[in-house]
RNA sequence: GGGCGAAUGGCGGAACUGGUAGACGCGCACGACUCAAAAUCGUGUUUCGCAAGAAGUGAGAGUUCGAUUCUCUCUUCGCCCA
C-alpha cells in the first residue's frame, strides 16, 4: 500500500489556497461574522513552537467556524517596531527595516507551511508607514482630547548607554548590556491619561464573560482600587510647612501614629537643595531602585527633619518627620502616615529609629492587652487603644467611622485611590513610531500639522551614537512650520501603542485616510476570540482596552466599549533539558537515544543528563524548530501533535515519541481511508448501518463539544477512538451509501484540525463545499443500558438491561444473578437506591 | 505576606450537572511478520495477590446510599501581586 505522500499533499493545498485566496474576506452584511485573532508575532527571525501552538488553536477554531457558515475574519501581521532589530541592527551593522522585513519574509513563508486559515490581503506590519501615520493621527487625537500629556518622571538611566531602560532591563541595579550602575533620572516623558479610565476599565471586567478568571483577577489588582482617606496633618517646626497631605487606607490605626515618612521628591525637599547631607541621602536612596518589590525587600532608610507632625485625634501628641526611602512620589501624595503595629515598612523603620509602637487592633482571638512585639499585625480585628474607636471591627468598620469624625473635624476626606499609573510612551529609540510633536526654541510644544503626517523615520541613520540615534539626525530634527524653526520630538512610542489598536486596523487594512473604516469595524468588530500568552494579561490587553476607550472617547460614532470579546490564553511550549558531564545545555538535535539512553550523538556515545520539562529557550537549548518538525513529519503531525497531549490552557510537553505517534495517526488514517474506498465496492448482504449511523452521531457530537469548548485534546483522543472503531468493525456490512455518507462526515469534523489530510480525502470522495454535520439527539438515546449494581455503594456487577426498565424487575435480574446472590442470601435489604437508566444502591 | 489555581498509573492526561476511576496517547512487556533489525500488526499493562478478593484520585476529617467531583483543616507545587 502506498504511503501519504504528505510533502506533496501538503504543499498543493497550501498553493492552492494561495492561488484562489481561500480565505480572504469581505464584509457581507447577510453573514453572521466571526473575527479571530492570534496575538501578532514579533518578526524576531523564525517561528517557534510557541508559535506553532497559538497559530494552530486560531486555526482550528476559524477552521470550525467557517464550516459552520460564519463569514470568518482571520488576519495576521507583525509587531515589527522593538529593540531587538535596533540590537541586531548594531551588531551586523544592517538596517533595522532590512533585517526586520527579512525576518517578516522567513516567517511568512513558515506560517504558510502550517496551514493556517489566514487572510494574507490583511496582512500589516506596525512599521511600515501605512501603519504608523494612523498611529500618529491617533496621537493628535488623543492630544488634543487632553488623553496626552507631557511631564517630568523619573526613570532607569543607563549613564553608559545613555538611554532609558525598562524595569525589567535593570538587572540588580545595573544595566543588562552595558553593566553600569543604573540612575534614577527625572525626564520629560509622554503619557497616556490612562488612569482617567480606571473606573471603566474596572468596570469593563464585569462585562468580559469570556475572558479567563485569572486575567480579570490580575487586572482588577493591577488597576487597584483601594477605598481610603485623605488626611492634613498640622506641622510644627522652623521650616515654613503648615500642613502635610497623606492618603492612607487604614486612618482607623491613627491613633498608633509614630512618624510621617515623606519621599525625596516630595515638595518639601526642595527646602534641603543645600544640605549636603540631605543630598548624600537622596543619592543613596536613589539606588534602592523604583520597583515596589525593590522597596520591600531593600533596607528602610530615612532622614530626619525637625518638622512635628499633630496627630490630629490626639493633638497633644507630636512626632517626627522624616524623608524615607520607602516612599515613592507616584503613590497617594508622596507621603505616608507611620503605624508601625499594624504596617511591617512603618514596623522595620520604627525598629531602626527607636520610635514607639503602639498597638491599636487586635486580632478576634487576643485580649485588649494584646501587644504587637515581634512583627506587624496588618490582619483583621477589634480596634484597642484609641478612645472612641474601640471595639469597632477592624478594618470594615473602623475605618469608615474615622473617616466620618475626620470628616466632622474637617482635617480628612473620603477618597479612591487607584494603583493604576498613567503610561509612559516615549522611548528614547530609533526604531519605533516617531512621536509627531516639535518644540520651537523657548521648549513649547507644538503639534506636526497633519497635512505632514506622516513623520517618517530617518533612513540610513548612525546607530552607533550614544543615546537615542534620532538625536543626532539634525537635518531630520530640525524642521520649519510655517516659517519658524522647530526641533522634532526625538523619542518613539512604545511599542505596546502599536499593538493597541491593530485589532482595527485588520477590519480596514487598506484605508488611507484614517486607521479604520466605521462601517467595517461595524461589522467586524469586537474580536470574537482573541487567543495568546498569559503574560500578557495586564500590559498588552490592559493597553487595549484602554485604547478603544481613548478613541471612543467624545466620539458618538464609536459604539465599542471592549475590543476583545473572548480571550483565551495558551500554556506554553515545554521540552526536558539536557545536560553534557560538564554541565553544558545540550540541544534535542545532539542527542539520541540508544537502549533507552540518551546519549550524545558522535561522540563515543556518552550518557546526557536529562533535566526537567522547561519551558523552551534559547538559553537552555531545549527549543525544536517547528521547520525540522513540518519537514520530517508533516504540517498536520505537527498541529495534531501540539493540541492532543495536554488542554491547550496548559503547558504542553513536546516530545519525539509524541510527534512520530501523530504522524502515524496521519498514515494509518490514510490508508483507512483506502479501505473505506474499497469496502463502499463491495457487495453486503447483512447491513450494520444502523450502529454506523448512530456511531457517527455521537462522535460528531463529541467532536462539536469538544471545539465550542476548547478541549481539543480530548478531541483527539476522540479522533483515535474513531480510528480504533473503524479498524475494527470495518468487516462489519454497511449499505455503501451508510459508510459513504458517515465517513464524509466524520472527515469533515478533522478539516479543522488537519486539513491538508482531510482535504485530501474528501477530494476523493468528490466533496466540494463541506458544511459542519449536525447530530439527531433522538439517535443519542441507547436502547441497551449497562446497569451499574452497587452493594453497600461498591460495584458488585453490571448488567445490560433494556431502558426504562422498572426498579422492581432489575431487581428481579439481580436475584437471579449466580454471583450477585452470595452478597443478597440470607441479608435483609435495608433501602434501595434506584436511579432510572444509570444504577441501584442495594443497601444491607 | 496576600490573591488565584493545581495535585489522578512509569509519563502526558480523561471522567457531562455527586453515580462503572484511569478514556486516548506515550512508555514498557510478550507475541506475529523477518535471516535480522527497523517499520507494521496483535495482546496485555493502577497496586497487592496464584486466585477469590482487597486497596486506590496529595494527607486528614465531614456531608451523602454513593465523593476525583461538595465543605473544612493541612502539605506540596505553579502563576500573579507585594
Amino acid at each position: 500500500m502506498d504511503r501519504y505522500n504528505f510533502k506533496e499533499v501538503e504543499h498543493r493545498w497550501q498553493d492552492f489556497w494561495d492561488k484562489n485566496k481561500s480565505f480572504a474576506t469581505k464584509l457581507d452584511q447577510n453573514k453572521k461574522k466571526f473575527y479571530c485573532l492570534e496575538m501578532f508575532p514579533y518578526p524576531s527571525g523564525k517561528i517557534h513552537m510557541g508559535h506553532v501552538r497559538n497559530y494552530t488553536i486560531g486555526d482550528v477554531l476559524s477552521r470550525y467556524k467557517a464550516l459552520k457558515g460564519f463569514n470568518v475574519l482571520h488576519p495576521m501581521g507583525w509587531d515589527s517596531f522593538g529593540m531587538p532589530a535596533e540590537n541586531a541592527a548594531r551588531q551586523n551593522n544592517l538596517d533595522p527595516k532590512e533585517w526586520t522585513y527579512k525576518n517578516i519574509s522567513t516567517m511568512k513563508t513558515q506560517l504558510k507551511k502550517l496551514g493556517l486559515s489566514i487572510d494574507w490581503d490583511r496582512e500589516i506590519s506596525t512599521c511600515s508607514e501605512e501603519y504608523y501615520k494612523h498611529q500618529q493621527l491617533f496621537f493628535l487625537e488623543l492630544y488634543n482630547k487632553g488623553l496626552v500629556y507631557r511631564k517630568e518622571n523619573y526613570v532607569n538611566w543607563d549613564p553608559v548607554d545613555q538611554t532609558v531602560l525598562a524595569n525589567e532591563q535593570v538587572i540588580d541595579g545595573k544595566g543588562w548590556r552595558s553593566g553600569a550602575v543604573v540612575e534614577r533620572k527625572k525626564l520629560n516623558q509622554w503619557f497616556f491619561n490612562i488612569s482617567k479610565f480606571s473606573q471603566e476599565l474596572l468596570d469593563g471586567l464585569e462585562e468580559l464573560k469570556d475572558w479567563p478568571n485569572k486575567v480579570k483577577v490580575m487586572q482588577k489588582n493591577w488597576i487597584g482600587k483601594s477605598f481610603g482617606c485623605e488626611i492634613a496633618f498640622q506641622t510644627e517646626g522652623s521650616l515654613p510647612v503648615k500642613e502635610i497631605k497623606c492618603f492612607t487606607t487604614r486612618p482607623d490605626t491613627l491613633h498608633g501614629f509614630s512618624f510621617i515618612a515623606l519621599s525625596v521628591d516630595h515638595e518639601i525637599s526642595n527646602y534641603f537643595e543645600n544640605d549636603k547631607k540631605f543630598q548624600e541621602f537622596k543619592k543613596e536612596c536613589s539606588k534602592t531602585g523604583t520597583t515596589e518589590e525593590a522597596i520591600a525587600i531593600g533596607e528602610k532608610i530615612g532622614f530626619k527633619t525637625d518638622l512635628l507632625a499633630i496627630n490630629p485625634l490626639n493633638p497633644s501628641q507630636k512626632v517626627p518627620v522624616f524623608f524615607a526611602n520607602f516612599v515613592l512620589m507616584d503613590y497617594g501624595f508622596g507621603a505616608v502616615f507611620g503605624c508601625p503595629a499594624h504596617d511591617q515598612r512603618d514596623f522595620d523603620f520604627a525598629k531602626k529609629y527607636n520610635l514607639e509602637i503602639k498597638t491599636v487592633v487586635r486580632p478576634f482571638d487576643q485580649n485588649d492587652d494584646f501587644e504587637v512585639e515581634e512583627e506587624a499585625y496588618s490582619g483583621p480585628g477589634v480596634v484597642i487603644n484609641s478612645e472612641d474607636l474601640n471595639g469597632f471591627k477592624a478594618p470594615e468598620e473602623s475605618v469608615l467611622n474615622t473617616i466620618n469624625i475626620l470628616e466632622k473635624k474637617k482635617i480628612g476626606k473620603k477618597q479612591i485611590n487607584f494603583r493604576l499609573k498613567d503610561w509612559g510612551v516615549s522611548r528614547q529609540r530609533y526604531w519605533g513610531c516617531p512621536i509627531p510633536m516639535a518644540y520651537d526654541l523657548d521648549g513649547n510644544v507644538k503639534e506636526i500639522p497633519k497635512k505632514d503626517l506622516p513623520v517618517k523615520l530617518p533612513e540610513n541613520v548612525n546607530l552607533n551614537s550614544k543615546g537615542n540615534p534620532l538625536d543626532s539626525e539634525n537635518n531630520w530634527k530640525n524642521i520649519t512650520i510655517d516659517g519658524k524653526k522647530y526641533i522634532r520630538e526625538t523619542d518613539t512610542l512604545d511599542t505596546f501603542v502599536c499593538s493597541s489598536w491593530y485589532y482595527l486596523r485588520f477590519c480596514s487594512p487598506k484605508e488611507t485616510k484614517y486607521g479604520f473604516n466605521q462601517d467595517d469595524i461595524d461589522y467586524w468588530m469586537p474580536v470574537d476570540q482573541y487567543i495568546g500568552g498569559v503574560e500578557h494579561a495586564i500590559l498588552h490587553l490592559l493597553y487595549s482596552r484602554f485604547f478603544m476607550k481613548a478613541i471612543g472617547y467624545q466620539n458618538k460614532n464609536f459604539k465599542f466599549k471592549e475590543p476583545f470579546d473572548g480571550l483565551f490564553t495558551q500554556g506554553m511550549v515545554c521540552h526536558e533539558t539536557y545536560k553534557d558531564k560538564n554541565h553544558n545545555w545540550i540541544s534535542p538535535d545532539e542527542i539520541e537515544t540508544i537502549n533507552g539512553k540518551k546519549v550524545l550523538k558522535n561522540q563515543h556515545s556518552e550518557e546526557v543528563m536529562v533535566g526537567a520539562s522547561e519551558s523552551m529557550s534559547k538559553s537552555k537549548k531545549n527549543t525544536v524548530d517547528p521547520e525540522k518538525i513540518i519537514e520530517i513529519y508533516g504540517a498536520d503531525a505537527a498541529r495534531l501533535f501540539i493540541l492532543s497531549d495536554s488542554p491547550p490552557e496548559k503547558d504542553v510537553q513536546w516530545s519525539d515519541e509524541g510527534i512520530a505517534s501523530s504522524h502515524k495517526f496521519i498514515q494509518k488514517l490514510w490508508s483507512l481511508n483506502k479501505k473505506i474506498l474499497d469496502e463502499i465496492n463491495k457487495d453486503h448482504k447483512e447491513d450494520k448501518s444502523d450502529e454506523l449511523i448512530k456511531f457517527t452521531n455521537k462522535f460528531i457530537k463529541k467532536m462539536t463539544n469538544n471545539l465550542d469548548d476548547f478541549s481539543y485534546n480530548i478531541l483527539i483522543a476522540n479522533l483515535h477512538q474513531m480510528q480504533n472503531y473503524f479498524l475494527k468493525e470495518l468487516n462489519k456490512n454497511y449499505t455503501q451509501k451508510t459508510l459513504k455518507e458517515n465517513f464524509i462526515k466524520i472527515l469533515i469534523t478533522m478539516l479543522p484540525i488537519v486539513p491538508h489530510l482531510a482535504n485530501e480525502c474528501l477530494k476523493i470522495f468528490n466533496v466540494d463545499n463541506p458544511e459542519w454535520p449536525d447530530y439527531d439527539e433522538k439517535l443519542l438515546i441507547e436502547e441497551q443500558i449497562n446497569y451499574v449494581i452497587q452493594i453497600n455503594g461498591k460495584k458488585r456487577a453490571l448488567i445490560l438491561g433494556k431502558r426504562d426498565i422498572l426498579e422492581n424487575d432489575l431487581v428481579d435480574i439481580i436475584n437471579k444473578e449466580e454471583n450477585l446472590k452470595k452478597y443478597l442470601s440470607g441479608k435483609q435489604i435495608k433501602k434501595k437506591i434506584f436511579v432510572p437508566n444509570k444504577l441501584i444502591n442495594i443497601i444491607i
